[in-house]
DNA sequence: TAATTAATTTAGGTACGACTAAAATATTTT
DNA sequence: AAAATATTTTAGTCGTACCTAAATTAATTA
């Protein structure tokens, strides 16, 4: 039963579930999807008792969805392909890092295994995207690499960019200003208690970042290369 | 009044009624559009009340469909992204010269002109597809080169193959194994008056070809390079 | 714990894009 | 030109995926 065919909808929903669910841990409320994906929490009750009737996912009324182990090896499918178009947006479209996601929420929904797995192949079986997300391979499987946040970091300590949460143009053009993208060296300079600002060194320049910046930044101590 | 969004469905018509109107200069019947794309002449008759609405199609009940100026412009920018997706599945992710038309059909409908654009430069601007056929530029301005069939050669005269028409499988096999490409020289030896089949000599390979396939073989007599 | 508030579901409705059956119009044949 | 046939349109349905308004259930506050 793991082929059915799914619609762009259905596709839309299941993979906020996942993201919504800590890799399908978590139980997930009408509420967050109806808020994630634009669409009232009616709607969202609906398209709940469809993908339940898939068994793609658990419901219990009132309480909560979760995502079922069908759900969350077709939701890895959907994120694959995503983050793959990612990468050859911005690698070989020259796109910009905060162009990408938009086109890739349609390209993600085009059907063809073959597609996906020779543009696997010409990208080189890339494991990140650009915004530093593991990409899954063909069987669902992740690098599933812990990654901490510049504000987890102790003072005097270093840390390499790995991961940019945040998708919006605003923060790509604050991350241009400060020079920071994937693969830069930070180092934490000191906290400031007043308002948990940190200040930061980046190739010697000194400056300080919001709280909320800092924890939308995740890094690792080694390189991933 | 060029910007107006359409749906897929709205696209796929547009671009087979273009496709049947001999660039827009013939008037196309309800059941032309219904055997082409397998939908009932009643649900074709809804839609082309909806096109003519929006000013992308002319419709004189009983009579047929032309499409406008508008149209035409639109249906030609759906054919260039068809297009150059064909040469990127085909150049640059080893797709076969028959799979390629098949997930063409869904790349097409996505919707964003920077990724077509960059696309594009990225091929470095073709002006043919993998069949052959012309790729309209971003103002959907195409090269026409009137082609003739092999069938339309004289005895002696020498061709180059530009352009192949059918797009199944069984096809693809036989030009396969008379290895016939785009690009392959061939000269007509003799015309069979019996069944009108002709012989022709490829690579200094003589072979007789039905009169079909003949037709469904493009050729110039200069390469277009 | 009772009342208020928040979240979720049910009920009923809409646009889209398909369908079938029947009616209207065109075309072809006799 | 009348009859027969073919094409096209109209009328009425259906599933998908959304909506609003109202009802139900859960959670929070007094």
């Amino acid at each position: 039963m793991t082929n059915l065919i799914l619609s762009k909808s259905e596709e839309n929903y299941l993979k906020s579930i996942y993201n919504l669910s800590d890799s399908g841990s978590k139980l997930v409320t009408t509420n967050s999807i109806s808020k994630i994906l634009n669409i009232e929490p009616a709607s969202v009750t609906d398209m709940i008792k469809k993908l339940s009737k898939k068994n793609l996912i658990y419901h219990q009324k009132y309480k909560g969805s979760k995502i079922s182990k069908n759900g969350i090896k077709i939701a890895l499918q959907i994120i694959r392909k995503h983050r793959l178009w990612e990468v050859f947006l911005y690698e070989k479209l020259n796109f910009k890092w905060d162009e990408i996601h938009e086109v890739a929420e349609e390209l993600e929904h085009v059907s063809s295994d073959q597609l996906i797995d020779n543009l696997d192949k010409y990208l080189k079986y890339p494991k990140i995207d650009p915004h530093g997300d593991p990409i899954p391979n063909k069987l669902g499987e992740i690098d599933f690499v812990d990654k901490i946040s510049i504000s987890d970091l102790n003072i005097g300590q270093k840390g390499i960019v790995s991961r940019i949460i945040n998708e919006d143009e605003e923060f790509f053009n604050l991350l241009n200003k400060l020079k920071i993208e994937i693969g830069t060296e930070v180092k934490l300079i000191d906290k400031i208690e007043y308002d948990s600002s940190i200040e930061i060194s980046i190739n010697n320049r000194t400056v300080i970042i919001s709280k909320v910046v800092a924890e939308n930044i995740k890094i690792t101590k080694d390189n991933i290369s």
